[in-house]
DNA sequence: CTGAAAGCGCTTACAG
DNA sequence: CTGAAAGCGCTTACAG
């Protein structure tokens, strides 16, 4: 089956290539009769334009990149949901790449989708990732690119973001609120910007309540996964036997602590209360159910997607853009693993 | 920034754009010179091939097409893991595709991938896809395909699937072993095929050991989720309470039909035993923790990429290629929800 | 070892 | 209303 081309078409119909493309562009310099005959020939040949020389000539790929820490995560996992429906609504198509939480990974991505030319990037950044070189490129050629979840505060770009140290500053007073005197917190790695603002969240909360902070009772979960939940609680339980409340950076990570606690009798929430953070759907089907933040996971994609999007508008006009932050609401959801 | 062509590199040096090009691919008709003279100015220059030409003149994108039911589902996601990791490594990248189980977007974006002019195409069927017309014509442009876990026997292609007959077969069996007498199954739709052999793994373990297969136990859970689950198990509950077994479709439907037995006062496993099927990480942290099937979810997506790249590989050396089909290993795997 | 030229398939400014 | 021509940036068969 030979491929079929413009050319082809204009051959069979006897005329031009640049009417044929005219025609099938609707353009309005083209007769309604010649119009016609060219769309019902296209259409008996099946005829699909050749995308490679499409974005030869309009400099333009139709299709964005979005590089995220781990696709196996529901919080990520949802956000790729939000991104590729409303990319798919407005003709972009998605490459999806996966850093593994590695810088040196991250920057290599980038650099591949720079030289795929797409038209815009999204990116959520890996835990470690502190020189921002790669990112700054990107700036530099003047790629769109919006920054979601883990984001940096050193790029000037559009970044869609929760209010971290709100929502973990609400997280925290619930437990204390609840009557927890004793409040652990499992947080993550060093350096990402939302370990850190979750952690600010909860000495915050700590202190406006008149709760010494206590440094031993904050361990770090440096994947915020399940195991690390597990050690965690584990490491906590021989280290201190007073504790009250528990807020866990995840609700992988609180889900892994709840299973030590069922493990050893220690009863969820009578001896100790535990908040999770994201409302992932399976903390409802745990028991006892999670108490937890929910992090809205689907918005946040589509308004990454849809702030591209106004960026590469303004970007194919040549109007500046002016980066915008957009911080979405996080609400409370209280289960059966806080009193 | 104006972008750096071969012809600025060109002009720069003084020479011809053909002995650029040819110096930066190494061609060894051009002297070391010249090579180095050429690679130097290019790095300087930051020179990145402008891919859109590259993709017209090679007629190749170096992109593959990926479309799965659902991202948000820990085995797809799995799978996705395994497909995008092993596709970076030989220079694919990957765009990602969610029919959300719909059959009408599944062509929808077929025919996307076809006229963004991949070079190969992965698939997992939506579950009402019957009508496979669409996925012939990829067979009929001669585009490599191959299709995984979701997949229809009526297309001619590379296949890699689990034996979901036998791994059911196994896992009903495991519930007869520790004593079921009365095992309800919770299938998923009609159509799909993994729904169908799943069933008749399960329906088959019956006959061989002695158990009438009663239709009257078979619930059918459309998007085999944790909701499905939890509906399915209320209706069981109500309709029948001699009930000793349970096999779900998936962990997620299994750890719905757990949460409604935990909250009914319904011992796991005592009053009846549960399997579920997949082996979602989570499953070991429900409580009880979930007996079920373990199905190789990124060994899957890793198996599936090197299958179309060798497709791929044959296409441009226009050799021949027979489709071949792999079937991944299961394993039974016990833990608390069975005796 | 080097380079002029054709061509991939499209779009669009321009002429008629 | 139609079409010849230039050009997007690269690759490669061919000539010298």
């Amino acid at each position: 089956m030979k491929e079929v081309t413009l050319k082809q078409i204009a051959e069979n119909l006897g005329i031009s290539i640049t009417t044929v493309s005219k025609a099938l562009k609707n353009y309005p310099d083209v007769s309604k009769k010649t119009k016609a005959l060219v769309k019902e020939e296209a259409k008996k040949l099946h005829y699909k334009p050749n995308v490679f020389a499409v974005n030869l000539r309009t400099k333009q790929s139709k299709t964005v990149g979005l590089i995220i820490p781990e696709v196996v995560h529901h919080f990520f996992s949802s956000v790729v949901n939000g991104i590729i429906e409303h990319a798919e609504k407005k003709g972009y198509l998605v490459i999806i790449l996966q850093s593994n939480e590695s810088y040196k990974l991250e920057q290599k991505q980038i650099d591949l989708l720079i030289s795929k030319r797409v038209d815009g990037i999204m990116i959520s950044l890996a835990s470690n990732s502190t020189d921002i070189s790669h990112l700054q490129e990107v700036r530099d050629l003047n790629i769109p690119m919006v920054m979601f979840d883990k984001i940096s505060k050193l790029i000037d770009c559009s970044k869609i973001i929760i209010n971290d140290r709100k929502a973990a500053y609400v997280a925290t007073k619930h437990l204390i609120d609840s009557g927890c005197k004793r409040i652990a917190h499992f947080r993550g790695a060093l350096l990402p910007q939302n370990s850190i603002d979750r952690f600010l969240g909860y000495k915050k909360a700590l202190e406006d309540h008149g709760i010494q902070y206590d440094p031993s009772l904050v361990y770090i979960c440096e994947r915020v996964d399940y195991k690390d939940g597990i050690e965690a609680a584990k490491k906590l339980m021989s280290e201190h036997d007073d504790i009250d409340g528990l807020f866990c950076i995840t609700d992988l990570v609180a889900i892994g602590a709840i299973s030590v606690f069922n493990d050893n009798g220690i009863k969820v929430p009578d001896d100790i209360s535990i908040m999770g953070f994201s409302n992932w759907f399976i903390s409802s089907a745990i028991t006892p159910s999670l108490s937890t933040i929910d992090q809205p996971g689907y918005k946040m994609g589509k308004a990454t997607f849809k702030t591209l999007l106004k960026e590469m508008k303004a970007k194919r006009k040549e109007l500046p853009f002016k980066p915008i932050t957009k911080v979405l609401e996080t609400k409370l959801v209280v289960r059966n693993s806080t009193k």
